[in-house]
DNA sequence: CCTAACATGAGACACAGTACCAGTAGTGGC
DNA sequence: GCCACTACTGGTACTGTGTCTCATGTTAGG
């Protein structure tokens, strides 16, 4: 039931766009009232994001798996292998979905909101790995590896909606996770060739 | 008389907190109404956010003033110092509201916001250092080195703003990029070390 | 049959933000 | 002095989101 009032909202949203869809529109369309979109969903928004709300808990999980020896941008990366899968699995709705979120500034916003929800619940692992104290808020670091990092995905999921023919997901987010540790100079060779870009992952424990 | 209002908004906002701060408590204290109110600012976030709209002009000048030889990671710390003295000066009170945005959801959201369009005037000159090209939006690499670089301040002003006694800003950052890369393993000797982080700025070729 | 949850609907309300219209002060030309 | 012109200001009504309260079924258990 919940699913159905969330997919009536997608529909209406890929259909008219976000901010020309109203709650009463919504409402008029899966017959029921105002009142009752408000007690499935806190608001329109989280009726648009609800159906992907977990996907933090996914990416946790995954992260903790992944083998202690990994440094943790290299884990980082292993453990949105998951997350990237969901995104290319739906493939062009999701893709539509996706695009209209980053054109929408109330989305946009809603959506980087989310990934600061992630922050708190990748904080532990990762401050684990780094070797730093998870419950010492001065220490910048932990912090910075997962902004860094959901960054990183934010701009390969950009690029994956921008094109008409893209690339892998996977491979996009390599390159931009590869561009922030190997800065071009010591490795420019690579970066002008169109080929694929370097990866992140250690390609001989994989 | 723009910055008679804003100072207005602060002193309310920072007095009883965002969400209890009406538009109307505003005006009655400014002594305007709310038509004048909306004239000098399309919305009450901005009111608050106004004063500070420009400081990504600023940065954009001060990365591209930076020696084309400097890597774009470098080139932004670098160009980072310059905001970072702008948020360091005024002191107590800029991190009083600085705690308040981190703080208020609807805030931290649009403070984000101010990142994406930084990203846009940034784009071009990081997009040069790479060697990328700045209209290919299939090539994630340019974004993905803002989005980082601005992720690891996001984590730098948390941090600051977390401690009562806080060490300086730049110290904070540079810890912050320092770790995202410089992954603990090879320099593990230094990171658990209460002193000085490794400084991500050239001391020696870069 | 009765009642105690429970979901739903209806209406009033607070607030942000927009649009439009009217008054009012300053300014320059005649 | 008078008349337009302009710009700033205030007032009012409106749309839309989200909250709250209350009334109305509806159903399961006694």
């Amino acid at each position: 039931m919940r699913a159905e009032v969330a997919a009536t909202v997608q529909d209406l949203v890929l259909e008219r766009g976000y901010e020309e869809t109203t709650v009463d529109d919504i409402c008029a369309t899966a017959e029921i009232s105002r009142s009752t979109f408000f007690r499935y969903f806190p608001s329109k928004e989280d009726a648009l994001f609800g159906e992907t709300a977990d996907a933090g808990e996914h990416l946790q999980h995954a992260l903790t798996a992944r083998p202690p020896s990994e440094s943790p941008w290299v884990a980082m990366r292993r453990a949105l292998d998951a997350l990237i899968e969901q995104y290319e699995g739906h493939d062009e709705r999701t893709r539509r979905l996706t695009r209209l979120i980053v054109g929408t500034p109330a989305l946009a916003a809603r959506h980087r909101e989310k990934n600061a929800h992630w922050q708190e619940l990748l904080r532990p692992e990762i401050a684990r790995r780094i070797g730093a104290d998870p419950a010492d808020d001065s220490d910048p670091r932990t912090h910075a590896v997962i902004a860094a990092a959901l960054g990183c995905v934010e701009a390969a999921l950009t690029a994956w909606t921008a094109s008409t023919q893209p690339q892998p997901l996977s491979t996009i987010l390599d390159r931009a996770m590869g561009a922030v540790t190997e800065p071009p100079g010591q490795t420019s060779r690579h970066e002008r060739s169109p080929g694929p870009a370097p990866s992140v992952d250690g390609r001989t424990t994989r």
